[in-house]
RNA sequence: GGUCGCAUAGCUCAGUUGGUUAGAGCGCCUGCCUCACAUGCAGGAGGUCCGUGGUUCGAGUCCACGUGCGACCACCA
């Protein structure tokens, strides 16, 4: 028994906060034990965020139901293995440092010296800071984040095992990630070549068909006239008229009848005079355009199909940075008719950005009246970097893929062994997987990265051989190539002939991020460890990045081990705004974490997360952060309350006592089984409405009185009966309210069970139920909630307080309702103070009926 | 163009394999300081379960078609 005036009037969410997180950490509640066997074990591959300035309540949401589940498990007395990963690798750190310091890096800029530390000038122009300091500032400002992120997720109640923390650039994820290239390399799945990619023009670097992200886009068809040799001309359309120069040869569709006679001809480009070739092709839509179109290099993924079945030249307009090449037509590769003219109507497009460019040429065809009538506007969809802002580019550049084109097969097989939570998020998969159409794109010409650890040889002009680059060592990782020296060569011979090259680029972030669970697990550095943790039993993740995240692990895990790398996929929507659009810090829409955690504590922000199934989208709405703030205040004052009882809990003896507990005993069965099945939210639900429906507002008050009669035997089985339902029902709430349920536990229980942290607690089962006799009939419960529900009803209408005294009352049921009732009848009548009552058998009540025939109240 | 999800009370959502009169919370209305809790308690009003057709003794639930919203994939000259 406690003593309830030892205990504060209102429950302090914020204290308890710390109170807590710091007890935890003291008693190693959520470490993992690496002693004990993998089938005890539950691992969780958790989300690494992007470290890129701040939290949003999404990530709140999202986080919460892996951390429930890891919870449900540590509860079921599985090892949970839960680490926690910063991705700070990659473009979105770059960029933030960019601005934070006002810095920009080249990879062209002197690697030597430090310039004057940023933050100092904030000129016009951004400093330009060697490669090697540009990273120190991404690792600095990254840890700042990430102390950030920790001390939000301690707040949140997130159980990770903070002793398994790591971040994506660290010393150990480059290790691996070079491990893996090096993994890759032996068994012949990746290779460099040179050839045109997705290129983003800021950012300057090469990206991933999953990195790419279509966007409506304003255009124009322009209607360009060519010359036909031998005759005659062609209009063609286009949406891209500043590709001209770079047109390589025109293409229509086989049938077409229009254009059927042009085949094998050549066209002679406007302004530009270059023969090209006419040639047919399925992949042509005669209803588009004009139904023929020019091929340039390049203007698209077509224009890059059609260049290599038809083996076109190449005549890249377009350089890396977005502008428009020096170009020399007469020049070799640059033939043309009229050399001078064709120089001449180049040389506004010379170094102008591609939108610049297309008006010259515009104004430039107008003139020479090769522009068919005025542009006719159109809205299109153009392929986008996801992360930038000007439409992708066809760059011809050499690059690292991994080859994935010709595994779709296997791919598709791992993905159907894993289980999909909800399963319908397996077709986001197979889609993905059935329309990949390139390989992995890996390498990176960007600076803050794992660095690709291969170097080339240098022949005697100082060219490098990229046919047989030169792999670290396994023993030598991690390495950085632009800095370390291959074995069997001096860092005399870097960049001289005969001697060696470093490979500039750094990884694809999705590289490093698609071993999480091989990082986690230490795979080729521990591989007893690594049998412990991998696969892993979980992954938490959205579903905007199941063609990336989760396709990579998936892939990884195929390639390394033939394997899947995670038994479970479980995906959580997403959150939207109250106008039902997807919140995110570029909408602007976004609420910060930290004065939702001030307002409704942890455990009220928790039951909102918790309230919403897997992948489903939720509306983000305070109000049910107040729903759960006020179930919060329930728990602790019904606890007070029950742990308060003065008599001493005795052996269940009382038929309501045994009705009720058998009712808690089948609701544990269905917590335990939607636990079971990932479904959380259903199981907070049961848990919630059996609370406060079967708990507080019916049970606890019916056996109130029974619980301090002089009778020991019947008081001892009406607090046994509550404190078991109390223990029952906070292990049941305690995944998704971590802080409340500890507080309460505390009290008492923890040492009776003789465990310090309900989250360490058994969770209940048959072995809580075991002294427990089955009811004479289960539905005297229901019997006797039926008679206390026709009372109150009775009081209301009478508008008299539920705890006024009643001198006689007189209900009436049918014969088998007044049997069930008989048992319980005793606790109703005290419990609604009735005085003199009698129990009438009437046959025309259907069963379970209780009918108030009288009700006479006593003076207030 | 292909696919997936969602559509139930004013709002947010439950409704398990088809089965009496469709539920909860919030909000609203009427009462009540009852010795755990007024951050509470009792009672009440409120629904054409998106539409049409079908299967069935019986459909919110299953099937078909359609509508609206969201997403994924493809096309994108």
């Amino acid at each position: 028994m406690i003593d309830p005036a030892t205990l504060p009037k209102h429950f302090d969410a914020a204290a308890a906060e710390a109170r807590w997180g710091a007890e935890w950490e003291r008693l190693g509640i959520h470490r993992w034990d690496p002693a004990r066997p993998r089938e005890e074990t539950f691992v969780v591959d958790t989300p690494p965020p992007t470290v890129s300035g701040s939290l949003h309540v999404g990530h709140v949401f999202s986080y919460t139901h892996a951390d429930v589940l890891a919870r449900y498990h540590r509860m079921r007395g599985r090892n949970v293995f839960y680490p926690m990963g910063w991705d700070d690798n990659g473009l979105p750190t770059e960029r933030r440092v960019q601005s934070h310091y006002h810095v920009r890096c080249d990879r062209r800029f002197p690697d030597h010296g430090d310039v004057v530390l940023p933050g100092a000038a904030k000129g016009a122009f951004p400093t330009m800071v060697p490669r090697r300091q540009f990273i120190e500032l991404c690792l600095r400002l990254t840890r700042e984040d990430e102390e950030a992120f920790k001390s939000l997720w301690r707040r949140l109640g997130l159980s990770v095992d903070w002793h398994e923390e790591y971040s994506t650039i660290d010393p150990r994820c480059r290790h691996l990630a070079q491990l893996s290239f090096l993994d890759l390399f032996a068994k012949g799945h990746v290779y460099s070549v040179e050839a045109p990619t997705m290129w983003d023009v800021d950012f300057q670097t090469a990206v991933a068909q999953a990195e790419v992200e279509d966007r409506t886009v304003h255009g124009a068809f322009h209607d360009v006239a060519f010359a036909v040799e031998g005759g005659g001309e062609l209009v063609i359309a286009t949406t891209r008229p500043e590709l001209l120069p770079a047109c390589v040869g025109v293409t229509a569709h086989p049938d077409d009848a229009r254009y059927r006679h042009l085949f094998g001809k050549r066209a002679v480009t406007p302004l530009f005079h270059v023969p090209v070739p006419i040639f047919p092709s399925a992949l042509v839509d005669p209803e588009k355009g004009t139904g023929i179109l020019m091929v340039c290099t390049f203007g698209d993924a077509t224009d890059v199909a059609w260049w290599r079945a038809e083996r076109l030249p190449l005549r890249q307009v377009l350089r890396p940075d977005g502008r428009m090449a020096e170009v020399g037509f007469g020049e070799p590769g640059w033939e043309s008719r009229r050399p001078a003219d064709a120089n001449r109507a180049y040389e506004p497009l010379r170094g102008q950005k591609v939108e610049q460019a297309r008006r010259r040429i515009v104004d430039e065809l107008r003139a020479a009246g090769a522009l068919r009538g005025e542009p006719r506007p159109i809205e299109h969809s153009v392929k986008f970097y996801e992360k930038g802002e000007r439409p992708l580019e066809f760059v011809t550049s050499r690059q690292w893929f991994v080859r994935l084109l010709d595994k779709k097969a296997q791919l598709l097989a791992k993905g159907d062994l894993v289980r999909w939570h909800p399963d319908f998020m397996r077709l986001r998969f197979r889609d993905w997987t059935q329309n990949l159409n390139a390989d992995w794109c890996v390498s990176r010409q960007r600076y803050f990265g794992v660095p690709i650890p291969v170097w080339y040889r240098l022949d005697d002009e100082g060219r490098p051989d990229h046919e047989r680059p030169i792999v670290a060592a396994a023993d030598a990782l991690p390495v950085d190539p632009t800095v370390d020296v291959p074995p069997g060569f001096t860092p005399e011979q870097r960049d001289r002939a005969h001697g060696f090259t470093g490979e500039a680029d750094v990884f694809d972030t999705w590289f490093t991020s698609s071993l999480t669970p091989q990082i986690s697990s230490r795979w080729l550095l521990d591989l007893d460890r690594h049998r412990k943790l991998f696969p892993a039993d979980i992954r938490p993740q959205s579903h905007e990045i199941i063609r990336t995240w989760a396709f990579y692990t998936i892939a990884k895990a195929l390639l390394h081990e033939d394997t899947i790398p995670w038994r479970h996929v479980v995906v959580s929507g997403w959150i939207l705004d109250p106008d039902r659009k997807k919140m995110s810090k570029s909408k602007g829409n976004v609420v910060t974490p930290a004065h939702l955690l001030d307002a409704h504590g942890a455990d009220g922000v928790r039951y909102w997360a918790a309230s919403a199934r897997l992948g489903t989208d939720t509306a983000f709405d305070e109000k049910v952060m107040k729903v759960g703030k006020r179930l919060v205040t329930k728990l602790f004052n019904a606890g007070k309350f029950v742990l308060a009882q003065e008599r001493a809990p005795g052996p269940i003896t009382a038929e309501l006592d045994r009705a009720f507990l058998a009712r808690l005993r089948a609701l544990v069965e269905r917590v335990s089984a939607a636990f079971e099945d990932f479904d959380y939210a259903h199981a907070l639900q049961q848990t919630e409405g059996f609370f406060w429906g079967d708990f507080t507002d019916t049970f606890l008050e019916l056996v109130k009185v029974r619980a301090r009669e002089p009778d020991a035997a019947a008081a001892g089985s009406a607090v046994g009966a509550l404190r078991l339902g109390l223990s029952v029902l906070l292990r049941l709430f305690a995944p998704a309210l971590p802080y409340i349920t500890e507080e309460v536990w505390s009290w008492a229980f923890a040492a009776e069970a003789g465990q310090p942290s309900i989250h360490r607690a058994p969770w209940p089962g048959a072995a809580d139920f075991a002294g427990v006799p089955a009811p004479a009939d289960p539905r005297s419960f229901d019997a006797a909630v039926g008679c206390w529900v026709a009372i109150n009803k009775g009081k209301s209408e009478a508008q008299a307080s539920v705890g006024r005294a009643v001198r006689r009352l007189v209900v009436a049921a049918a014969a088998p309702t007044v049997a069930r009732l008989d048992p319980v009848r005793a606790d109703v009548m005290a419990a609604a103070r009735v005085a003199e009552h009698e129990v009438r058998t009437r046959a025309d009540l259907a069963d379970g009926v209780v009918d108030l025939v009288a009700l006479e109240l006593a003076e207030a």
